[in-house]
DNA sequence: TCATCTATGTGCAAAATACACATATCAGCA
DNA sequence: TGCTGATATGTGTATTTTGCACATAGATGA
């Protein structure tokens, strides 16, 4: 059951404006990609264990198992890190080849990643529990898990 | 030891560009938002559960501990996923006060975040393991669980 | 009448991203 | 010597996403 409109009856948009064609995510099928945050974080944990330079995380990450990602995507990430200071870099011309920048974390990296972590555990338990005390049908008010949910506001899935 | 150069050497740059003043995410310090796939999920996740609205799914996001979102951001997540198909949604004016967009979660969804929490795993891991066997200062070369990465290549964190 | 809470949205500038393309080093090989 | 391909890091630019200010509207209570 679709309702599209910008309205509740089906009366004239409140302005002019209405829905232009924004196609955003490609208006069907939702491929998740590795950006911002999610990107973020893994090169920075990447990073806390191992200095490495841009190639080498590429390599890395897309034998991870991660969802797709953009290798050009990945280079400007690592020098808005370096901006935001959570990250340094030097040019390692030690060995033979290109150039290479090499990365570490730094201690306010170190931080952040911390306070990710934290913060990801919860993300983690939100995720959870879409599953938890649920993959059984017709849930019944028993067992009405719903914590810090405003009781019956919600609606349970049919 | 940082190098803000685009160069290996301190030659002039490639082309006339160079790094104009983008300043992203202000520059210095760098606080996470609850945005993109991270922000999808977590509503596909809440929508798992129960068929919820615009305001409570921002209710409940505001009580979870999760970094900092914009409200507005979230309604316009809810009708980009009903674009994609993830979500439906229907005016209910069943009750007194505004109209509300009742969401839920379709078949389409459903299935989508099977496959982000399969994903999720990989994410998981990387996570971890920047904790995992550290946190000991000087780790030496005999516990070495560089495991799927190329032995030498990478130094470790100094 | 007016303020406030609920509920959903638009406009617009700024930031982030995808994709095409550019550039440089070096190894192997014809 | 010239060529190709792997390594390594980027830029240009159009599109997409986001943040913030502001708009709209129903209902409630002073």
């Amino acid at each position: 059951m679709t309702n599209e409109s910008s309205e509740p009856n089906g009366k004239s948009p409140r302005n002019g404006a209405g829905a232009k064609g924004r196609v955003s995510r490609g208006d069907n099928g939702y491929k998740p990609r590795l950006t911002g945050d999610l990107l973020s974080s893994s090169l920075l944990a990447y990073l806390r264990r191992w200095n490495a330079y841009g190639y080498q995380l590429v390599q890395e990450l897309g034998k991870s198992g991660l969802p797709d990602f953009d290798s050009t995507t990945v280079y400007r990430t690592l020098r808005q890190l370096e901006k935001s200071g959570l990250v340094s870099s030097f040019w390692d011309t030690t060995e033979s080849g290109p150039a290479r920048r090499r990365y570490s974390l730094t201690q306010s990296g170190e931080t952040f990643l911390d306070l990710w972590y934290d913060m990801f555990g919860k993300y983690q338990e939100i995720l959870q529990s879409a599953w938890n005390s649920l993959d059984n049908p017709h849930r019944t008010s028993a067992n009405a898990d719903a914590a810090e949910l405003d009781d019956g506001k919600l609606e349970e899935a049919q």
